[in-house]
RNA sequence: GGAGGAGUACCCAAGUGGCCAAAGGGGACAGACUGUAAAUCUGCUGGCUUUGCCUUCGAUGGUUCGAAUCCAUCCUCCUCCA
């Protein structure tokens, strides 16, 4: 099976410019392709991880993945599948997230010698001349065209500055600087950037006359057609100070039934006759195959060691017994005690399981917090220090979600 | 530059002097049911030392016994004209 084919099977593919062309390039190890990443924050998200696995796909086959770090395409924000404009950012917080992505990226692919290469816009884009660039480039647009993109049509009813209107261009010219200066020959992303990619083919055409390619990839959504990796509006990082391994495993463990095998597809590295085999799994062997999901990816970002201990965390918790120790955990100290005992409020609010005494008296009333094994029901209880002693307590809010209050 | 319109909680959105911590919907969270799924039903959704108090309806001042609501100034966004 070639890697085009395998891709397709997948489900990775979403568009190409030129079957036969794309089929060339990355079956026969010829394609260097980019993809690019916008620094909007400190880490990577699990809406990354589509693209990254795909870069590793292509570089096993022989092909050259350069990542392009957006540090200058971050300081205009892409208006794509956007409602509204983008929070902008300083100079300062887009080196750093830049140098946090590069950290991330490493894990996924090799950077060894002539294997991948890492790039940053801003090094060209910055210090591009205004006037220059509108003759160089700007020429080479039609207007009429890039408001019939797709990219922008949302914002047509809401607004868009020139600001944004301008992120197509630049990334257009990333392309064309690429190809020129590199050899970088196709460009891949998400299907949402099939516009913004179109944009650079069309200007390396009319510049150089030549031709590059764009591959986009399936955007990770679920049944419903919303945007997966986020849990109540909040990204699944990729970054285990920000997502502990046990809640990114637990994310994929907790998938909708519909989406486990597409999940399985796109973003694992099973053999496809395995998952072919899975196809026709339902009921309790499908719940069976969001652990196989949930392992094989926690295993990809975090390393074999943590979702071992993710698993074992989450079989402990969920199916009573064992060894639950590595649930995140909060130390309590002689300050949180008065006459020796904590209040059931304080103790939620000190673990980060309530907001606030209210939120955590709210849920204390609705039956939703655990102590050990014992539920509370009352929201004024208090609870003496010795309890939290040795090994500590297990506070249980609802039924996904396991802290350890522990004496320190 | 000119003329209009809008800014309300996580999001959408009602409210146009007291009955407003603010309808309704979505989302989130919790309960029941289940398989750590989905669907469904129920509760809940500013803070606090909770029969009460405090802060909140773009910002700042003002009118009033009392303001999300009226007035002034400012900021932001949208539409039409140029």
């Amino acid at each position: 099976m070639t890697l085009y084919d395998e891709l397709t099977a997948r489900g990775l593919i979403a568009q190409v410019t030129s079957e036969e062309e794309v089929k060339d390039l990355i079956n026969n190890g010829k394609a260097k392709f980019y993809i690019g990443f916008d620094c909007t924050a400190d880490s990577l998200t699990a809406g990354h991880f589509v693209a990254l696995t795909l870069m590793k796909r292509l570089q096993s086959a022989g092909n050259t993945p350069i990542a392009l770090i957006g540090g200058g395409t971050t300081m205009i924000g892409d208006p794509s599948g956007r409602t509204d404009m983008r929070k902008m950012l300083t100079k300062e917080d887009i080196d750093h997230n830049a140098e946090c992505f590069k950290r991330q990226m490493e894990r996924f692919i090799d950077f060894g010698e002539g294997k991948a290469m890492m790039v940053n816009n801003a090094d060209w884009l910055l210090n591009l001349n205004y006037v220059e660039l509108l003759r160089e480039v700007g020429a080479c647009f039609s207007v009429n065209n890039m408001l019939r993109a797709d990219c922008y049509k949302q914002r047509m009813e809401r607004g868009l500055s020139f600001l944004e209107f301008n992120y197509m261009i630049m990334q257009s010219y990333d392309f064309y600087h690429m190809f020129q200066t590199i050899g970088c020959n196709m460009q891949c992303g998400g299907n949402d950037q099939w516009s913004n990619m179109l944009g650079g083919t069309e200007l390396i055409r009319r510049k150089l006359g030549k031709d590059s390619h764009c591959m986009t990839i399936t955007l990770l959504t679920d049944s419903q057609g919303n945007k997966m990796g986020k849990t109540a509006g909040n990204a699944v990082w990729l970054d285990p100070n920000k997502t502990s391994p046990y809640d990114f495993y637990q994310y994929w463990r907790n998938v909708g039934d519909a989406d486990v095998m597409k999940c399985i597809r796109l973003l694992t590295f099973l053999p496809l006759e395995q998952i072919d085999e899975m196809d026709g799994w339902k009921d309790a062997q499908l719940n069976q195959a969001k652990e196989i999901l949930a392992w094989e990816l926690t295993s990809m970002v975090h390393g074999k060691e943590e979702a071992d201990k993710a698993q074992a965390a989450a079989k402990a918790l969920f199916s009573g017994g064992g060894d639950a120790g590595d649930m995140p955990s909060t130390g309590l100290t002689d300050a949180d005690f008065t006459d020796g005992s904590i209040g059931a409020l304080t103790l939620l609010v000190k673990c980060g399981l309530a907001a606030s005494n209210g939120e955590a008296r709210r849920l204390i009333q609705q039956g939703g917090v655990a102590l050990g094994d014992e539920k509370m029901s009352d929201p004024a209880a208090k609870f003496p220090k010795d309890r939290f002693a040795g090994e500590g307590v297990i506070v249980k809010k609802g039924k996904k979600v396991f802290h350890r209050a522990v004496l320190s």
